[in-house]
DNA sequence: GGTTTCAGTGAAAGCGGTTTCTCGGATACC
DNA sequence: GGTATCCGAGAAACCGCTTTCACTGAAACC
């Protein structure tokens, strides 16, 4: 195939007049050997342009260098730039670190199918999942000894490293939002209540309004699929049983958007008869008419933050969970 | 690190009672091993539940099972699903091959950079190239004999290997729509025209005009940048100076719901007034109001088909681009 | 029937690193 | 000054699989 004459320890050992365990050991910083030496050995890899093979880093010290980013295809990857997004960021750091990225996209469902065997078969070097429900997978490798981080919040209280927006304060800070602006009832769609995000935007909800000593009505919680449509119709539905809402935070910004149409479509307009919320600051949050108040989170920090999480722990460093700061975004609706 | 006790070739070699040499032969599907010996082999591997060492394979035969899919970070990852989903496509396939798929976001301009000599380094089988410009790199791999194929088409008229929307016929489809509903004068929003994708819906918008006879004015012509803003500030210009204008082609939805914006702010309804087609099938054009007639291209199919010429190329046999079928979705707009 | 092919198989030499083990010399200790 | 320690460095084994090479017995040929 390639012909490619890439030196190798023997030529670099010859080089700077050293042996190959000598130059293997300055090459991952083995600190017992003489400076001078160190040097010389660094010379002959400058000169050479020498550079490592990984497949034989690979076999003779069992690390691979690479990191498995498992994506369920269930999830909707398809529909939502998210998880690219947070894919980026981490592919991003990892490179910085050389580590390289796995992307596998595939049913996780059955704990057994080939990603399981994959990962099991000790071919990377550590695994990230992404926000999954309760996958037995997870823990098992885990348990295995394989490093796992998740991003996104698990929902049990496991003991995964994760790391994940701030759903509970961000939904809160949209809340307090709505209800500082005089907002007397205040509704809220929320996502899959299942999944451990959806959950904490509603607890968030829920918080606000305690802290203002009221408690949201079960009648205004309105449980939402993350899709427009849903965002729609249910908004559509709680304008007729419950004309006196005047504000409403949505899980997601296309719920959101929804949920405006339907306010629209009801006669009323937003947002001088009710204030609209979402969550994400998406494209479309600028764009629509009006433009959308919502919770800007950092994606692509998400994303840096569950490597950097990763690479702690492939050092055998003790890590706990991140949770990063949502912003405020004030635009039209709210 | 894991003591994973995992069987190894000598061990399948007793088990068998045959030689190693020839549980590769019969793992690699060398059909010169007698049967009898062969299944025994297949039935030591089962028993044992034997999996292959990658880092060996790797190290012994050169070839890694890995492709690497490099995305410009510059591109819009950030914002636009579609990558993601034409990712998502490629590792799919690939992983039904055998072969993993290694994600490389990085800044790939400098040809000089970490991805290049990764590249460059022998460290994958080939590699999977997001629609770029004129990137060097892709060139000088390519003539290493390293496999590569475009997601998107390369520009020039080079000899690299890609799969691509029928940008081309997708776009006379959008127009020829607009034509046959009666407009009379249709304007087109581009994409970036120096990238190949832009170009070829504006020659596409170009040809449907002169199917019927008509030569596209030049003043219709409009050059966006796929972002809602320009949609709408173009459109608003050229209302202004071609109030005559009954249709518009946009090359993206999201241009195209600009459009819509700038049409309504100006006084005018779509349809009745103006016809807008946007390209994509976006999740917006199913929501906006009015909902979006657009281009539906097959995302996912885009990433099989790529994936399906890499393994092909990796096979050694002779392959030529794949163009994707489009299809036009009418909706409430056109 | 004897010599050539040839197909099937095993022994063994790598692939390019890492790591253990050993050893010589220098330092420390009594 | 002699022995116990220690440290830095090299030799060599090893990681698990592929592949060349040589060899065997059988089929093919004259």
């Amino acid at each position: 195939m390639k012909t490619n004459e890439r030196p190798t320890y023997s030529q670099i050992a010859i080089h700077a007049g050293v042996s190959e365990a000598t130059v293997s050991r300055v090459l991952n910083g083995d600190l017992k050997v003489h400076p001078e030496r160190a040097s010389r050995v660094h010379a002959a890899v400058e000169a050479l342009g020498y550079k490592k093979n990984r497949a034989a880093t690979a076999l003779a010290s069992g690390r691979t260098g690479l990191i498995a980013v498992v994506i369920d295809d269930d999830l909707s990857v398809f529909a939502d730039p998210f998880w690219a997004t947070v894919s980026s960021g981490i592919s991003r750091v990892l490179l910085e670190n050389e580590l390289q990225t796995l992307l596998m996209v595939a049913s996780v469902d059955k704990a057994d199918g080939p990603v399981a065997h994959y990962l099991e078969g000790g071919e990377v070097d550590g695994a990230i999942f992404f926000q999954l429900h309760k996958h037995a997978l997870v823990r098992r490798l885990s348990k295995q000894g394989l490093p796992v981080v998740i991003a996104g919040s698990p929902n049990s209280n496991s003991e995964l490293i994760f790391a994940d927006t701030d759903n509970f304060g961000g939904a809160a800070q949209a809340t307090r939002h709505l209800l500082s602006l005089g907002c007397q009832n205040v509704a809220t769609i929320t996502g899959d209540v299942e999944a451990s995000a959806g959950l904490q935007r509603l607890n968030g909800y829920q918080q606000a309004h305690r802290e203002v000593g009221k408690i949201a009505s079960k009648a205004l919680i309105l449980q939402g699929d993350y899709t427009f449509e849903s965002g729609m119709r249910l908004t559509a539905q709680v304008l007729e049983t419950n004309p006196e809402i005047d504000g409403i935070f949505a899980a997601n910004d296309l719920m959101a958007l929804g949920a405006i149409r339907a306010i629209e479509e009801s006669g009323r307009s937003v947002p001088q008869d009710v204030k609209v919320v979402g969550f994400d600051d998406s494209v479309m949050a600028t764009n629509s008419k009006p433009s959308l108040t919502t919770i800007r989170q950092d994606i692509v920090g998400l994303g840096a933050a569950v490597a950097e999480l990763m690479i702690a722990s492939l050092n055998g460093e003790i890590v706990t969970p991140r949770i990063l700061k949502t912003e405020l975004v004030i635009r039209e609706s709210a």
